[in-house]
DNA sequence: AACGTTTTCCAAAGCGATTTGGTAATCGAA
DNA sequence: TTCGATTACCAAATCGCTTTGGAAAACGTT
């Protein structure tokens, strides 16, 4: 059933049908009336594409996602933010298009996007420090918004970001707090903005109290649940162990427990671990007690905040870019206690 | 630059243009050349929708990715499946769409889906046993396949799925072989139809050896690592508690771990454990040693296969429906031992 | 040279919506 | 009664592509 046929049917114009079921004044309400039901009754749609053609506007919004040719893992916490973004989506009428790229690949993918048009708008996911895909995508036209922040590029530009860096820095000082003086920090990749600000806040607590900073206790990789543990078992035959440590992710977070298990340790007794927790859904860190002392902040809620922000900006493409930093909270939970060194 | 402007500028029809990069074989080699390179100088690309519109593909496939409403919870397989899937919808030129839908809404959306077009085809996740989306994109004539199968559905259908039964039935002789007799099941949502062929697999391996199935040795939840660990804390309070266990997922299967050391014991030295690994790029079963034994099939390489056979069906609709069981590996690891009980 | 084929191109008609630029019909006020 | 404004509708253009139905030009054969 297309438009033509509705209209035939109802004896009308196409023009009057269209402008019925749009809100348009210009049609009586009587007829108004006729034409939903008749639209309904029919279950009429209007062609998405034809609709596109004729608005020129896509009502989609694209999701690139890049595949590292290297380590071709898919971010655990991709699907949360899609779920988070989706939700916003779903309601706001917009289609979510995906594609898994290259990276190597992804300018030409942009561009493609918008040349085909067939988005208007991008949402650009793990941004690095000086992440190019901004300065294509303002020279673009494309509107966009970034989950997380690029340091080094000074433009204005749409973004929402968790402060990395403070929830670091209050993980470290918890943990100082507490009498840990050898923290390890078991980061993500710091080529990734979002890890490198993590690192600020972490060296930045250790030289507030003037501790040393010991390159040794500070390791920046893929954030797998081999890397907690590895990462852990080798710190821990340094001459002087870490007593605690902080990591990036509830999934590294639990290979650092196995470590600690393995070693005939309790954590939070013998070894203290925070950790950041996104808050994912099928990973939650406990049921009542948290088992993690974690900083946490929703990475749904940070795809339901940033998806609005983007289309805000589709819809009102002078206004200035939005940006949101998100503060993490701080929960205590079962995997952290005083140092009991030398006691 | 559209295909008029491209059209204008080489002094040809948009026809001819059209033709030429379309690779239609009424224009001549020399202007095909030309063409082309004018539409790469220009770096010209159709308009998606207008092209959609002239076609009536639309040169996408939809994903529609169901949110029940009481645990909403994003299947963490889903990332590394869509990776798959979208690495051949690229190759193919098939854009992704995403859809997040509240459980009820789903039917819905499917025919709104179909009725706007904007999908050629459609991916079914997570079929249940009688599973009502089958039969009614079968009524919409929508192509689509589906990840997995539904036990209760009898017409011809494109679905791929791994052997859930037989790898149940494997792994749970494993565990019989290796003398224990007591094997705590924890299953998925046994609603879902991988769920309930895994507990036939797993009873059948029993009743094979003339042993009883006890109910309160099986359960069947979410996949969360909560899960894992309070099923088996629940259990090891039995009279007679399971020395080993056979479950669904590496998440709660981390979650059984946990539950082992708790109690003081060592797994796969007091307590055997068995799960199921889809292989999930951020979570590997171990680096060179597997840490648990598993039945493992990649949910990536499913994603991929699955696409091709969907994208199969949309360039061939009358070409009959094709089905592919994959079947798992089991791979011996850490986690599993002879039962020790009375020795 | 004549004639049928092949090659190479083009004008115009779609695809299914929105939107522009109207026109009758009705209404209210002078 | 007349005239401008308002209401309620419509025909046709438009979005950017593909595709149909030619038609002119080149070619081959006799």
């Amino acid at each position: 059933m297309n438009l033509k046929d509705l209209a035939a049917r109802l004896g009308l114009s196409q023009t009057t049908v269209s402008r019925a079921l749009n809100g348009y004044p210009e049609v009586s309400e009587a007829t108004r009336q006729r034409v939903a039901a008749a639209a309904e009754k029919y279950s009429y749609r209007p062609n998405t594409r034809a609709k596109g053609l004729a608005t020129g506007r896509s009502m989609a919004i694209g999701h690139v996602i890049p595949i590292s040719a290297q380590h071709e893992m898919v971010n655990p916490v991709f699907g949360d933010f899609i779920a988070g973004a989706g939700e916003t989506y779903a309601a706001a009428g917009y289609d979510m298009v995906l594609s898994l790229v290259q990276d190597s690949q992804e300018k030409r993918v942009y561009r493609e996007m918008f040349a085909k048009g067939n988005v208007d708008g991008i949402v650009v996911h793990a941004p690095e420090m000086q992440d190019p895909r901004i300065a294509l995508l303002q020279d673009i036209g494309l509107p966009f918004a970034v989950h997380g922040r690029a340091s080094d590029v000074h433009t204005p530009y749409n973004w929402l970001d968790m402060n990395n860096k403070n929830a670091f820095l209050r993980a470290t000082d918890f943990l100082l707090d507490l009498g840990h003086k050898r923290i390890g920090l078991l980061n993500g990749l710091e080529t990734m903005d979002f890890a490198h600000r993590r690192r600020i806040g972490y060296v930045e607590a250790l030289l507030n109290r003037g501790l040393a900073v010991d390159p040794q206790l500070m390791r920046s990789e893929e954030m797998t649940e081999n890397y907690g543990y590895r990462a852990v078992r080798q710190m821990m035959k340094l001459p002087n162990p870490p007593t605690a440590y902080l990591v990036s992710s509830m999934i590294p977070a639990i290979g650092i427990r196995r470590a600690i298990h393995d070693a005939g340790l309790v954590m939070g007794r013998d070894i203290s671990v925070i950790t950041h927790d996104d808050d994912l859904s099928y990973l939650r860190n406990g049921d009542d007690v948290p088992l993690f002392t974690a900083t946490r902040s929703s990475v749904r809620e940070a795809g339901q905040q940033l998806a609005r922000i983007l289309i805000e900006q589709i819809l009102n493409p002078q206004e200035a870019p939005k940006t949101k930093l998100l503060e993490a909270e701080l929960t205590v939970g079962l995997s952290t206690g005083p140092n009991m060194e030398g006691r």
